[in-house]
DNA sequence: TTCCCAGAAAATTTCAAAATTTTTGAAAAT
DNA sequence: ATTTTCAAAAATTTTGAAATTTTCTGGGAA
């Protein structure tokens, strides 16, 4: 592997799209000695990197044991399914009530382009790279449908959910694989056209429920991530 | 200033508890050899923490230029209390669905010593330990009433936000000393001991509209923090 | 065979100094 | 008087190595 001497930022992101596409398997060691010469620099600017990405929860540090990277846990995952739908299902709500022409003619786009590419999906085997294609298109999606939210902080937070997600479900062999996922992200897309910010939250819960702990099993009935919002 | 030697986490929580309490005022310089020279370390150790600081929103970096303290920004805190509001009201929900016996009792608890200390602050100018001791208590009521929410996401977000919305708020003249604190709290408490969840996210941002950029000028007609759930 | 301890090896953390970049301040030119 | 230029000073970033801690390995005792 030749790289021609990277800066620190660019081996922040190259470790980042390891992490995340699990191309550094989770649970590894990720030693400062070994990265340092992959990356030739100094022991240093590794450590401080790998702070940066601890920092994200893509990566545990253990004082005088090292850096990994962070092992598969169901339980985080059915947690960060759970945030992910509130972050999602309030920054979509306030889109529908805040968005205009503008964020309606994104959100057409991003879905256009994501369901062309799950179109080729369903009918080829994903090589690495289209998963890394459909996967890129299914964030820009997600985050166009927050991106009239007028809420940094939740556009933000939502990024960093989605990444430690996507760590965390990448191995599982039907990554990518669910035909579901087109009539799911039309449903979402269709709700949020029509401004009907109630459809689209159940469109959200119903996109993600399968990664819930007991797979969504009491979900018709609590399509809110926290089960709360059916009280008012 | 004495200090006998610190190790790496007591630096970073005396900067921490520095710059939530503006002792290191906004906007201002952090320059690594004063630190070093302060806690008698190396320029390394120094940057590190100051690094994790910067990725926690409270410090900020800029290439070649070092780390400052984040200076005061007013567009920050509207919409650091927007995310505020928006990650209490769904906590609270949620802790209303799901909180036992346990969590009403520690409830009653925490608002307790956050009254007592507020009672006294009414009456007497505070000092900077009372004000200290304040906000220690009302930041564990605020986070004793998302704690049955069943989401450590949810949790770990909302204490961040906080930090940094105090950081951004101290050094306002007015901070811990509205009266009006002591009636928004209990209202609070007091939907929440109810179950009525829809009372208690309107109490919620009755509490924290004054943060908001209008004020809350349209505040009575659209009580969730983006505008959102009254379209339900 | 299993358990435990000591010594060796390897990895992490801290340190101090060199190298790079930015900032400062004064002199020269417009 | 204002702007430009350049050199000195100050601060940041990187580096390589020392010091500390953990992990590995092999031998001896139960």
């Amino acid at each position: 592997m030749l790289k021609s001497k990277l800066s620190t930022p660019q081996i922040y992101d190259d470790l980042h799209m390891q992490l995340v596409t699990a191309q550094i398997p989770q649970g590894q060691k990720m030693r400062s000695e070994r990265l340092r010469e992959d990356y030739d620099c100094s022991a240093n600017t590794i450590r401080e990197v790998l702070f940066r990405l601890a920092s994200e929860g893509l990566v545990i540090f253990e004082d005088q044991r090292g850096f990994r990277a962070r092992p598969t846990d169901p339980e985080r995952l059915h947690y960060l399914t759970k945030f992910r739908i509130m972050l999602e299902q309030e920054g979509a709500t306030a889109s529908i009530q805040h968005g205009a022409l503008e964020w309606e003619a994104q959100l057409a786009a991003s879905h256009h382009k994501l369901s062309h590419i799950e179109s080729k999906l369903s009918e080829t085997s994903l090589s690495g790279n289209t998963l890394k294609l459909w996967s890129l298109a299914e964030l820009e999606f997600h985050d166009t449908l927050l991106s009239a939210c007028d809420s940094p902080f939740l556009r933000s937070s939502y990024r960093r959910t989605y990444d430690q997600f996507r760590q965390q479900k990448i191995m599982q062999p039907e990554y990518g694989y669910h035909p579901e996922n087109i009539v799911e992200h039309q449903a979402i897309v269709t709700a949020a056209l029509k401004r009907d910010a109630h459809a689209c939250r159940v469109a959200i819960y119903e996109h993600m429920k399968r990664n819930l702990r007991d797979g969504g099993a009491s979900g018709t009935l609590h399509p809110d991530a926290l089960g709360a919002a059916s009280t008012g």
